[in-house]
DNA sequence: TTGTAGGCGTTATCAG
DNA sequence: CTGATAACGCCTACAA
């Protein structure tokens, strides 16, 4: 990689100025075909290659923006991810792609040093809502907009479901079956509010059945297919064992029956599983798992094209968005035995 | 986003020249630590913000990488995109994504701007490997390296594994199994030159046990979970069905197993099943998939270690990089019946 | 240890 | 329609 020719140098071989050479690339019909012509050649001869960081030192337009998520390696975040290059594109936006692996201290991290980089809005699945640091971006007056988001209202935008009435379907399927004893495996409330309105909309949904709600079916689990395993195994080794699980998502509930398997335990024979998110995948898992949708492709889109009209005005009201759940019924749940 | 304020603002208001704000910034140390100090104060009181960009354009280091990959909703993809990743990051690198979706025209266009972003490198994961693309990022000595790649020799950086022995070993377990009239469903080859190396290590196998191979037994399918489910059904519906199919990926694999499964039969029953990647969720899957892995994680950490090691060096010689593939037995393969 | 000043590649503002 | 020329924010010799 020699050093690259600049405007400079094809200016010099065409016999213009560089304020013609950056007219032909940026508005051609602006100058005249002969000239036009004379400098496309003294590009090609010159092998230019155009310097779009050098623009956007000038403009102050990155053409940039960053998603920082949990991890990719969730196919439902590489759904939603999908959905944000696919409009960025359509605006000549590039993405920068950070995963927090769940770290409040990384996402911060990956905030700060994505703003050093100057991209021009940031699209977050947080892991820390209560943190400082959106209320840095909010007062900064930085563009972004929260994805996966529980946030219904106030200053920041944001696009997500309603992550409440999504466990109360869960649960009230459960329920319909015939379940009583229904566990809930919910990702640590610290690190995800998605499970702890996920978990309200199960309570409210026992308590609207006069349900006992029990603390000690409730877990709290990692997010990856961490300690899950050993969760539903302790709690299928109590003494008054449950007869369903709601698990906090689909990786979650794979493991979760991964577990009970282990014990001999059949699904749903024995145990009823439902999850959430509804990833590619779900479908083809086995048992088919009966889980609640929710649309991570058209989020990532929306959440992007919020963010870019942000971009552009100067004073954007935030505006929420609340997409449609709905329960899909597949072979992981069924009636609880004798 | 008012006028961010600059290391000039801070000079200003310490006191100080800006050589010597940046000299806190970039070795603090430099600098007694009165001034130091009286920076970091003034930094404080103007709420400077650092910007990257402005520093990539003086020292010509973007600290950013390209990474091309088909499509991000691939769980090997996701796999392999997050080694890149973690690597990038702890070489204070960040990676911008784009996906090809197995468009050639795609990959040129996203190559083209990537380097006007001034991306330092690129790690590509090509679907167009004769294409005059490649050659050209060669001619201009700018750093890349092929990820999933069947390349071994040569000009070029590469990192995958032996397609050819994948494809080997799997249609060698289906022949162990006792089966004769085995299928492949191959992704497009002038798509994929991974494909092709797999057909031609299932030919092999063929060969050297004496089964003769027949042309009518390959289909050559898009990579989705597209038109596969008819390729099978059209395969099982001939005079002289496949008792075994050997799918070119394991998303394929899926697709065929639930083309079998709609025309009332059975996985491995009346049909063995063998896919290719082992992404993190084949072991999840109905029945749990037979399939060749591949490291995808380590294989995207490695190529971007190549990379990164390409961008320091002034002129790194190419290498190349096989990695193992090995059989994983599960579930979708069986002896043929009757 | 600190300051001065030139330069990075492009755009944008004015004139001509 | 075209040409000077001043930014943009930071780094880096070179001097002091």
């Amino acid at each position: 990689m020699g050093p690259m020719s600049t405007i400079l140098d094809v200016a010099k071989i065409a016999g213009v100025s560089t304020a013609t050479v950056s007219r032909v690339i940026n508005s051609p019909d602006q100058v005249k075909e002969e000239t036009r012509e004379k400098v496309y050649r003294a590009m090609k001869t010159c092998r230019y290659q155009y310097n779009a960081l050098a623009r956007g030192f000038v403009t102050k337009r990155s053409n940039t923006i960053g998603l920082i998520i949990p991890t990719i390696s969730n196919p439902v975040f590489a759904e939603s991810t999908r959905g944000v290059q696919d409009v960025a594109g359509t605006g000549d936006f590039h993405v920068i792609l950070g995963n927090s692996y769940y770290d409040g201290d990384k996402e911060a991290k990956l905030i700060e040093v994505l703003r050093e980089r100057q991209v021009e809005g940031l699209i977050i699945t947080t892991t820390n809502m209560q943190g400082e640091i959106l209320k840095r971006l909010q007062d900064d007056g930085f563009p972004f907009v929260l994805l996966y988001s529980t946030v219904r209202k106030g200053p920041m935008s944001a696009v997500g479901v309603d992550n409440y009435l999504g466990g109360y379907r869960a649960t009230e399927h459960l329920i319909k079956l015939g379940h009583t004893r229904i566990a809930m495996l919910a990702g640590n409330f610290s690190i995800s509010d998605r499970s702890f309105h996920r978990w309200h909309g199960y309570k409210k949904c026992l308590k609207d059945h006069d349900i006992p709600y029990d603390a000690k079916m409730l877990r709290q689990t990692g997010f990856g297919l961490g300690n899950v395993k050993e969760c539903v195994q302790e709690l299928l080794s109590s003494d008054s064992p449950p007869t369903a699980v709601f698990c906090s998502n689909d990786l979650v509930a794979l493991s979760a029956m991964e577990g009970a398997r282990e014990m001999g335990l059949d699904v749903p024979g024995n145990l009823s599983v439902v999850g959430f998110d509804d990833m590619p995948l779900s479908s083809y898992v086995y048992p088919r798992l009966t889980t609640i949708y929710q649309p991570a492709y058209d989020m990532g889109r929306r959440a992007t094209e919020i963010l870019m009209s942000q971009t552009r005005e100067e004073k954007g009201k935030p505006v929420q968005e609340m997409m449609g759940v709905r329960l899909v019924v597949r072979d992981s749940t069924a009636p609880p035995r004798g």
